[in-house]
DNA sequence: TGTGTTAAATTTTTT
DNA sequence: ATTTAACACA
């Protein structure tokens, strides 16, 4: 839509560039935005938004926009209203679980429930699974109950409710049982006034499935419909989108942001072909590229182009330097022997950085896998290094607040069974499975929750002796607290509760090291529920936004997951842990084929893109999985990387012959030329390199860790090999001697 | 019912 | 190696 000449731009277009700007001004009709890396998506998302309530287009009950993280949300909430120059209220505007619950507390009977309901979180589903499951009689030595669990996910992620799921799809899960399971399973949710996340978007769905009546009230309220990271929506999100943004009458108002490049998520229901299939589902449908990137240096950039061009199946896009600045550094490639190097190659590269005046909370450590974090942590605390680690256990997700969160569940809504079951004997009351399955029985026979069957188990006189007691102090305790919600408020109410009934007690006397910490987070936790009016309002909110913000202000290096650091941003970062079968990952070699190959170097390129300034990528010779040592080789993707973009330092198979010799720039620091006791790998013997004499298939060969073993693959200077000792490893050709 | 022992698993994560 | 979960036993 042009501006009217006359009319100034106003100013909060004024610095788009072309694109973001049509991204923005195209406010009629299907919209795919497909935005690269550092490309301004926010932005866009935020100045759209502004742009539809600042020129009349909508008000801001009419406009929906949703979001996968709550994090995302409370940003573009706070953008928008920075825009507007006034909080934004009234929106809809959050996660697709936060916007679906809302909906679904206002149509609950359509589906069996009341709109009161609760929401389960994972150690719920479980043990509600096992419970459903318990008449089968299932081995669940080969079945595990939270593999059915993934099961019945995924079913609910492609938007099968048990009716839809046709005999093609059940699973062969303990033997054929597993829709059986699924259906009680969805009874006994229904039945207890419940649904897991799943059902947030199914229920929901469909209903606006089968109530036209419903869908046609959302169709009149949502004019416009944003949706950021389309590229990670599911089966279910895309039909409930579907049915929101298709009308009768009228164009769908439907944009989407996204990059298929950074679909990072398909093991856990993502599908990409839905950003791929945009067009197709919305006829008519204009498509945006944002291809300008304005946070990396042309080095890195080219490095990233370059690797991702290695997949097949885009939507093609091609990052462009925004900035016509700096050149910037070449992307680093070091090889270090093994992880304690990696992490002091690392914390020394930090140490200098910091000396060089860099804020420290502009460097970040990405890693594959959480558990790689350990040698970074060790190696940064050892050098006085603060550092942060994001992601990793969540607040919500340790287990004394968990038992917390059980006993105001209980407090809340006495017929919570499965927050009951949680805390009946926690702390130890000498009230055992024996005990909870005869209450169980005595529940069902009077059609009551667990607290109900105790009472009437304790009046009637059927309980004896020790749980007879225990079962007594823990109700009174409930219905002291009970009183207190009146008087004194709900956080008294909950700390009189939790002393009560012994659980804090329980703590103070563990002699353990993380007790002290507990106590803490429990007190952190009567911190949090004193911000919301009400108990089930802070309930609510757990249940849905189960993230607690972290200290993003303090100088500290991050540490966390390539997944963990999509749409964030560093100076520096460092990437870890190249090595096949580390990054990418064993499992997706193993299992995934070349759709798990592509979303690993889909990972690879995100992890690329964190960076504006330096880009550092490791790779060890040896790293000790779990107990053992395993050789490794670089990973596939730093040969990926286009030569030019690159300087490669350290051991690596092309330098190693003159190694010995010249020990890299990262080699000559203080720590690296004393190394602690433990294991060294012993220095290879190079007789095999050389251009020598190329190692085949069948050859026999020597390893000095491994020792003999035959040849069973080759690729380039990378083997596998079938140890004698060792099973089926893979190294490099310089590793290893030939015998025969 | 609670405790000790053994066995098995062990990416990535939001909601 | 470390941790968690299931099972046997006191």
């Amino acid at each position: 839509m042009p501006q009217d000449p006359l009319i100034p731009t106003p100013d909060y277009l004024v610095r788009l560039n072309p694109e973001q700007r049509r991204a923005i001004e195209i406010t009629e009709g299907p919209l795919l935005i497909l935005a690269g890396a550092g490309t301004g998506k926010t932005r866009v998302l935020t100045t759209r938004f502004a742009h539809l309530l600042l020129t009349g287009r909508a008000y801001p009950s009419q406009i929906l926009a949703v979001t996968f993280t709550n994090k995302a949300a409370r940003e573009m909430r706070e953008r928008v209203g920075a825009i507007l120059g006034e909080p934004a209220e009234g929106l809809w505007l959050g996660t697709f679980h936060a916007i679906c619950a809302r909906m679904l507390r206002r149509h609950a009977e359509y589906v069996g429930l009341n709109s009161g309901f609760t929401i389960l979180d994972t150690d719920d589903q479980l043990r509600l699974l096992k419970q459903v499951m318990e008449p089968w009689r299932i081995d669940t030595k080969r079945w595990p109950p939270n593999q059915l669990l993934g099961v019945i996910q995924r079913w609910k992620d492609r938007g099968l409710t048990p009716d839809r799921v046709t005999s093609a799809e059940d699973s062969d899960f303990a033997n054929g049982h597993a829709l059986a399971i699924y259906r009680a399973y969805q009874e006994r949710l229904t039945a207890l006034n419940t649904c897991d996340f799943g059902d947030l978007m199914l229920h929901v769905t469909e209903i606006l499935r089968t109530q036209p009546n419903v869908l046609a009230q959302y169709h009149r309220i949502f004019r416009y419909i944003l949706v950021d990271e389309y590229q990670d929506t599911n089966t279910i999100q895309y039909l409930w989108l579907r049915l929101l943004a298709k009308r009768e009458s009228g164009p769908s108002n439907i944009a989407c942001v996204g990059d298929d490049d950074q679909s990072i998520y398909s093991w856990r229901g993502a599908e990409v072909e839905n950003i791929l299939r945009f067009e197709k589902d919305f006829p008519g449908a204009q498509v945006v590229r944002l291809e300008r990137n304005y946070r990396s240096t042309v080095q890195i950039l080219a490095a990233a182009a370059g690797l991702i061009a290695h997949n097949d199946g885009r939507l093609g896009k091609t990052l462009r330097p925004g900035r016509d600045d700096a050149e910037g550094e070449r992307v680093q490639i070091i090889g270090v022997r093994d992880s304690d190097e990696e992490a002091r190659v690392v914390a020394s590269a930090v140490e200098r950085l910091r000396g060089n005046g860099h804020a420290l909370s502009e460097i970040a450590i990405l890693m594959r896998a959480g558990f790689q974090t350990r040698p970074f942590e060790e190696r940064l605390m050892m050098m006085g290094l603060p550092y942060r680690i994001v992601g990793g256990q969540r607040f919500y997700e340790r287990s004394e607040i968990r038992d917390c969160l059980a006993y105001m569940r209980v407090l809340a809504q006495g017929s919570d069974d499965l927050a009951f079951e949680r805390i009946v004997n926690v702390p130890k009351r000498g009230v055992g499975a024996v005990a909870v399955q005869k209450l169980h029985v005595q529940a069902r026979s009077l059609n009551g929750p667990l607290t109900a069957a105790v009472r009437s188990q304790l009046s009637g006189g059927a309980l004896k002796g020790k749980s007879r007691e225990a079962l007594a102090g823990l109700m009174d305790a409930f219905d002291r607290a009970f009183a207190v919600v009146e008087t004194e408020g709900h956080v008294v109410a909950v700390e009189q509760l939790l002393e009560d009934s012994g659980y804090l007690q329980m703590w103070r006397d563990d002699r353990s090291v993380e007790a002290p910490g507990r106590l803490d987070n429990i007190r952190e936790l009567l911190r949090a529920i004193g911000e919301f009016g009400t108990l089930p309002e802070f309930l609510e909110h757990v249940a849905l936004v189960m993230d607690m913000e972290g200290d993003t202000s303090e100088d500290k290096v991050s540490l966390m997951t390539l997944h963990g650091s999509k749409g964030l941003e560093f100076d520096t970062v460092f990437l870890p842990g190249w090595e096949e079968g580390v990054f990418p990952s064993q499992r997706s070699l193993d299992e995934g084929g070349n759709r798990a190959l592509e979303e690993e170097r889909r990972l690879a390129y995100v992890g690329l893109t964190r960076a504006r300034k330096r880009a550092i990528v490791l790779h060890a010779a040896s790293r000790r999985i779990y107990a053992n040592w395993q050789a490794s080789m670089p990973s596939r993707f730093i040969e990926e990387i286009p030569a030019e973009y690159v300087e490669v330092s350290g051991q690596t198979s092309e330098n190693r012959r003159h190694a010995s010799a010249a020990p890299s720039m990262f080699a000559t620091g203080p720590l690296t030329s004393s190394r602690p006791s433990g294991f060294r790998p012993p220095r290879p013997k190079v007789t095999a390199l050389k251009s020598g004499p190329s190692i085949g298939v069948g050859a026999t060969v020597f390893h000095p860790k491994f020792g003999e073993g035959v040849v069973t693959g080759a690729e380039g200077d990378r083997l596998e090999v079938n140890f004698e000792n060792g099973g089926v490893k893979r190294v490099m050709a310089s590793f290893v001697e030939i015998r025969s």
